[in-house]
DNA sequence: AAAAGCCGCAACCGCCGGGGT
DNA sequence: GACCCCGGCGGTTGCGGCTTT
């Protein structure tokens, strides 16, 4: 035999947001009561509400209690709770006793509207933490708007066999999308996989990278483009916060979004920094570039026309 | 300026387990 | 052991506000 119903079920019992009135109710009534609930079923008629006891006790765990810690979640709290989760899945409550002032539901909220869809785009699997397969990477394939021509030429670009090249790849791409055709109109024929892959062209030297802000984020895309989490993920967690390369503006903070940290140590030197970028190649240029089309005001896509009269200047690729 | 679409969060729902009888 | 009550948990929904078109 079953429970019996929850009060939830009663015709008369009201849903829905709560008012300030019925806050006040609640608060008060167990402030008078020495902050001690005692039984939630019984409480509301105690208290005047016309509520379920479930719905009080979840208003006052999640919302009214005193030592509720309201507002945005600090890295730190990121990363422990990415950490806590790998390790004990989605038990909520058990992931808030270790984090002061924050409710389960609150932490699995910002989860499921944050840091899920981040890992996401990362290529990290939000469930076991490891690295999804290319083809389930949210942020993989063609880039929604992102002109075809575009993207073929992103491809051939592909044949480069470095991180650190098909970045710098990138960078003149995007100087040419922010800079117009002109500065894009040697791109393809620097980068054309006819060319000759195994001399680096002069502008691979890596000291021409400095931490200029457009080249921070050119290294935060190398950086993301060689992390590995399937291996060294947990690892990697205290350097996670910075991994948020593709970070999303955020609409509710009216300054504007910091801009993004740097991957590497701030002791790195720009030439151990295209060192570690250039360590392995990355699986696909194009991924790269999706990713860099997401970076807030890294780029300004034109119409078409503009990409066509691009790509046709530099009479490498069919259009 | 208005409509459509998107996103974040508060709240709801159903299930489970512990404790009491 | 069976039944019941209750609190707690995790998944899901729907509303309101914001952004984009």
């Amino acid at each position: 035999m079953g429970r019996s119903p929850c009060c939830c079920h009663d015709a008369g019992v009201k849903k829905g947001p709560w008012t300030e009135e019925e806050d006040r109710a609640l608060v008060e009534h167990i402030q008078r009561h020495g902050g001690h609930v005692g039984s939630w079923r019984n409480l509301p008629k105690a208290a005047g509400l016309n509520r379920c006891g479930k719905s009080c006790r979840l208003r006052w765990t999640n919302y009214l209690r005193p030592d509720i810690k309201r507002g945005n979640f600090t890295a730190d709290e990121e990363r422990l709770i990415i950490a806590l989760h790998a390790e004990l899945g989605n038990k909520w409550s058990t992931i808030a006793t270790h984090l002061d002032g924050r409710t389960d539901n609150e932490i699995k909220n910002y989860w499921n509207t944050h840091i899920r869809k981040k890992l996401l785009r990362m290529g990290v699997d939000p469930v076991t933490h490891q690295r999804l397969p290319p083809d389930d990477v949210l942020i993989g394939g063609a880039a929604p708007g992102l002109p075809e021509a575009l993207l073929s030429a992103a491809a051939s670009l592909g044949g480069l066999n470095t991180v650190l090249m098909q970045a710098q790849a990138l960078q003149l791409l995007l100087q040419a999308v922010s800079g117009g055709a002109a500065a894009g109109a040697g791109l393809v024929a620097s980068f054309s996989p006819a060319a000759d892959n195994a001399a680096m062209p002069p502008m691979l030297n890596a000291s021409s990278i400095v931490p200029n802000s457009q080249d921070q984020q050119m290294m935060n895309l190398l950086a993301h483009a060689n992390y590995q989490p399937a291996d060294d993920y947990l690892s990697n967690l205290a350097s996670f916060a910075e991994h948020d390369v593709v970070r999303q503006p955020n609409a509710s903070a009216p300054a504007p979004a910091p801009a993004p940290a740097l991957l590497v140590p701030a002791s790195s030197s720009p030439q151990e920094v295209a060192a570690a970028a250039d360590r392995r190649p990355v699986q696909g240029f194009s991924d790269l570039l999706s990713e860099a089309m997401e970076v807030p005001s890294m780029c300004s896509l034109e119409d078409e026309h503009f990409w066509k009269d691009l790509l046709a200047e530099s009479n490498h690729l069919p259009l």
